[in-house]
RNA sequence: CGGGGUGUGGCUCAGCUUGGUAGAGCGCUGCGUUCGGGACGCAGAGGUCGAAGGUUCGAAUCCUUUCACCCCGACCA
């Protein structure tokens, strides 16, 4: 392909709103254009990538026997409300949708397993037909809160989602490994250093699942891993051991103290610095949407007598960190905010920084983290402006209430195992921070059961279907690939998902001699069946075409110039610098490139 | 949703405080000299100054409203 023929255009300057090198490049180099927030052109150069990596996407699906389709974007409200999660979309406002002509409403899919569902509904009658995986690669909306960082999260983007169907809770776990080997294969094959890590299920629902973290400081997931056991999870989900409090040694009465203006933990500790941050417990009101349905089924009560909304107060240790995903899923909330000034009045009666679990309004919940387990002598908010309690124990001063798992690992935390069985007893975890390409559930029958997805089994019973559902935001994939490999002077993409395999820099466009042998070179690459860029372009000075050359990142690079006569050419990777280059003849230089591509697996 | 910031040729920005009818660099077009790491000279093209309204003899500049985009926060009890 001679680059002259093409719209190519390149920037020296990134313009001013990219914040992260995937964003910033791509659009230095006529990848990306933005066209509003979140929504994006895929110019030529980036539409070969992603390409190259759905090319990548369907091979490895189709060698694991799953078959490809496509879906609609548009799907009708009823559908959604089948599945009951019209309403939790909407209230977390990342659904677009609209009116139709006739009045009915439809949305832009932000995902399909209601579709999918529906069509193998009507599909599948026999366990004969089952086990089964369809996938298809399409673009998704998603009306972000906030999307930013380029293709790193947009509102409009392409995924790959495939769904997988099984006659049993075993066969539907033998398919989820399935996929979570082809998703290792894909990301491997697209060059990316990745972590699979233990994740949330949220608003998708199921029982377990994994994300696939790119190492990426830009990464917007927190992920706790650690390296002597293997351990790795979001930290949204992530558990460690906690570490013991400090003993109370005295016991004493329980008493208010004036604690004037302290309404952190810092300033409480100002004023008892001999009190240790253990035992120090915060109360944290929030402000509560809970998922009725959801929450009626669980306590088997009648929906319409489970309340909306609601306030709960969590106790915390005050060395921890709360945890809102944990805390949501075990309220069977929608969502969980922070209580207004006003609620936490409401609530405690104080101003905000002194909540405590003692005196509270009879509606508010109380809950703990289990960091508060152990603790003695413990200080709390006095639900008093300007006061706290001292010296509080649970069972002489209240009962200690409810409690579960809803804080935050802590770099330095031990792993649960640590010090049982062949795990190291200083087996500790740090954070680190990951981009999400990819994400596995195990669905279970969710959907099956809401929206009757039944097969007839062997034994002549009715049952609902196992299903699995996995994603890949291909746009994203590129986006990462970028992030973890680029420097100063521009992207250096892995050859396999490179936008072309080579490119090729004619130093003098005219010359007779260099005409030919790029020529050549061209043909027999052309021959052998690998895309080669050819930089031909006749008014662009040698200096400019390797700033291009360098910012667009194609990995493989033939310099064609002043030996072209003597059928020399610069051999001259994206990587390695001049200690890279060495000058070789073009069959040489050919035979590497097909050499390079082959053992990359770029067909 | 709250907070902060920015909107001036394709890109990066100046001009705004103190109103007088729009500039620079890059890029683009033509000509010439150059030609292995973003050359130089000369001559050009290209802008409803985000939008609407207001004040004024006169608005990129002052006032009001609005829209868009970017960033931070959803972590405080």
């Amino acid at each position: 392909m001679k680059l002259s023929k093409q719209l190519f255009v390149t920037l020296r300057e990134a313009p001013a709103d990219a914040e992260v090198a995937s964003h910033a490049l791509m659009l230095r180099a006529g990848f990306l254009q933005q066209v509003a927030a979140g929504i994006y052109v895929y110019a030529p150069m980036l539409w070969r990538v992603l390409q190259r990596i759905e090319g990548i996407v369907r091979d490895e699906h189709d060698r694991a026997d799953c078959q490809e389709m496509l879906m609609p974007a548009i799907q009708p409200r009823d559908l959604w409300e089948e599945s009951g999660r019209w309403d939790r979309y909407v209230s977390e406002g990342i659904l677009f949708h609209f009116k139709e002509r006739k009045g009915g409403e439809v949305c832009l899919g932000p995902t399909h397993e209601e579709v999918i569902t529906n069509y193998v509904k009507a599909s599948v009658q026999s366990y004969k037909q089952l086990p089964v995986t369809l996938y298809q690669i399409q673009t998704k909306f998603r009306d972000e809160i906030r999307p930013r960082f380029g293709l790193m999260r947009g509102r409009e983007f392409i995924m790959k989602d495939a769904y997988s169907f099984d006659t049993s809770e075993e066969a539907m776990v033998e398919s989820y490994k399935t996929m979570r080997q082809v998703y290792r294969n894909i990301f491997t094959r697209c060059g990316l250093r990745f972590t699979p890590v233990e994740a949330d299920s949220g608003a998708i629902g199921g029982s377990g699942s994994e994300e696939f973290m790119v190492d990426a400081d830009t990464g917007e997931d927190a992920i706790a891993v650690c390296r002597a056991t293997g351990y790795a999870a979001n930290l949204e989900k992530a558990k460690s051991r906690i570490p013991a409090p400090a003993a109370c040694g005295e016991v004493l009465a329980m008493h208010k103290e004036p604690t004037p203006g302290a309404t952190t933990c810092d300033a409480l500790l100002e004023m008892f610095p001999e009190l240790p941050m253990t035992r120090l417990l915060k109360t944290i009101l929030y402000h509560v949407s809970y998922d009725v349905d959801t929450l009626a089924a669980r306590d088997g009560v009648e929906a319409s007598t489970v309340a909306t909304e609601g306030v709960v107060a969590v106790m915390c240790r005050g060395d921890r960190e709360l945890n809102e995903t944990k805390l949501t899923n075990h309220l069977c909330a929608l969502k969980v905010e922070l209580a207004s000034e006003d609620e936490v009045k409401a609530a405690t009666g104080a101003d905000v920084g002194y909540a405590g679990p003692i005196g509270l309004s009879a509606d508010v919940r109380l809950f703990a983290d289990e960091s508060v387990n152990g603790v003695e002598g413990f200080l709390c908010g006095g639900n008093e402006t300007d006061t706290h309690y001292l010296d509080v124990h649970f069972g002489r001063d209240l009962d200690q209430p409810e409690t579960a798992d809803f804080g935050t690992v802590q770099a330095g935390d031990l792993v649960v195992e640590a010090g049982t069985g062949d795990v190291p007893a200083d087996a500790a975890i740090e954070i680190t921070r990951g981009i999400e390409v990819g994400h596995i559930f195990q669905l279970g029958t969710k959907y099956s059961e809401s929206m009757s997805a039944s097969f007839l089994d062997v034994d002549q019973k009715q049952k609902p279907i196992w299903m699995g559902c996995y994603g890949i935001g291909v746009s994203r994939v590129a986006a990462s690939a970028i992030e973890q490999n680029h420097d100063d002077a521009g992207m250096i993409w892995p050859l396999e998902i490179a936008p072309y395999a080579c490119l090729m820099v004619q130093m003098k466009v005219g010359d007779e001699a260099q005409d030919a042998l790029c020529q050549k070179i061209h043909d027999e690459l052309t021959a052998a069946g690998v895309d080669v860029l050819w930089d031909e372009r006749k008014k662009v000075r040698p200096g400019a075409k390797f700033k291009d050359a360098d910012l667009i990142g194609i990995p493989l690079r033939i310099v064609v110039g002043r030996d072209a006569a003597d059928d020399q050419v610069e051999w001259s990777p994206r990587v390695g610098g001049d200690d890279a280059k060495e000058v070789i003849t073009s069959a040489d230089a050919i035979e590497r490139v097909v050499t390079a591509c082959r053992d990359a697996g770029r067909r």
